[in-house]
DNA sequence: CTCTAAATTTAGAATAGTTCTAAACTATTG
DNA sequence: CAATAGTTTAGAACTATTCTAAATTTAGAG
């Protein structure tokens, strides 16, 4: 009887890497988060993905570890919506789209979208990063 | 004894001119909101304002108020920031500055800044609006 | 291996912002 | 002014998130 493995070895080594302990809780939700490409998240919505798959990881502990991967930049928080907090695996130069009624978010790449003209902020400002959101709708 | 009027004459101009009955506690919150140039409240803050001045308006009508006025035009909702719903009288195009560690919205004049590249949204969706959101820390 | 100290997880309580509800009140109309 | 439709309100309820303190797990030393 063959066991059928996550791909955890990957997890763990980026955990390593960013100084992170590699729990059993963290290395599930980092297999989950980043074995396939660019993801989209909530700390709801990956934890009812987390509970489906028969995995057991307390809710608390998805906003801790979401949190954590923030700091450690694995993770970028995306804020388009005053209700729900989104993460992002994308941690790269880029934007989105957004559809509010489905809550869904589409990378768009930094490539593509330029923002030119942003005035010098007020004194002693500093500009720590431009958010781009184009909002969309169903046609 | 001359009694000091506020200038509510143009408030409920305002409100009959979008279908909105001006009943006080419109006036008073158009009155102030609309007084000067473009301002940028939250619900608790337009609220703590008013109870400032001694004028009773609870918080439940604030919230309504704001979204009334919104759905109305008067105003726009500005989704900077996951805790805190910003609403903004200028309802004009244009962008913002944000100061997260003190809440402070800063109008961009929709003239400088431009985004060129938003590639054409998913079959089906259109654009609703490109939100640019410039975020700025102390330096 | 086993033990210990420090880090981590967790259930549930707590919090913050916002929305809901149903009763009281007010503006408009006739 | 009376009727009625719209509005306001206090407080309950709700949602997403954070906190707390206790239980568990990890890493590393022996």
């Amino acid at each position: 009887m063959v066991k059928v493995k996550r791909d955890t070895g990957r997890a763990v080594e980026r955990l390593r890497a960013v100084g992170l302990r590699p729990t059993r809780q963290r290395v599930e939700l980092a297999s989950l988060l980043f074995r396939t490409g660019d993801r989209h998240v909530t700390a709801e919505s990956l934890h009812d993905e987390v509970s489906g798959l028969g995995l057991k990881i307390s809710l608390a502990t998805v906003y801790n570890t979401l949190h954590q991967f923030t700091h450690a930049g694995l993770l970028r928080q995306v804020i388009v919506d005053a209700a729900r907090g989104y993460f992002d695996t994308n941690t790269g130069d880029h934007q989105h789209f957004f559809l509010e009624e489905e809550g869904t978010l589409i990378d768009i790449p930094g490539e593509d979208i330029q923002v030119a003209g942003v005035p010098q902020p007020p004194m002693g400002l500093t500009v720590d990063r431009v958010d781009v959101v184009v909002r969309v709708r169903r046609a």
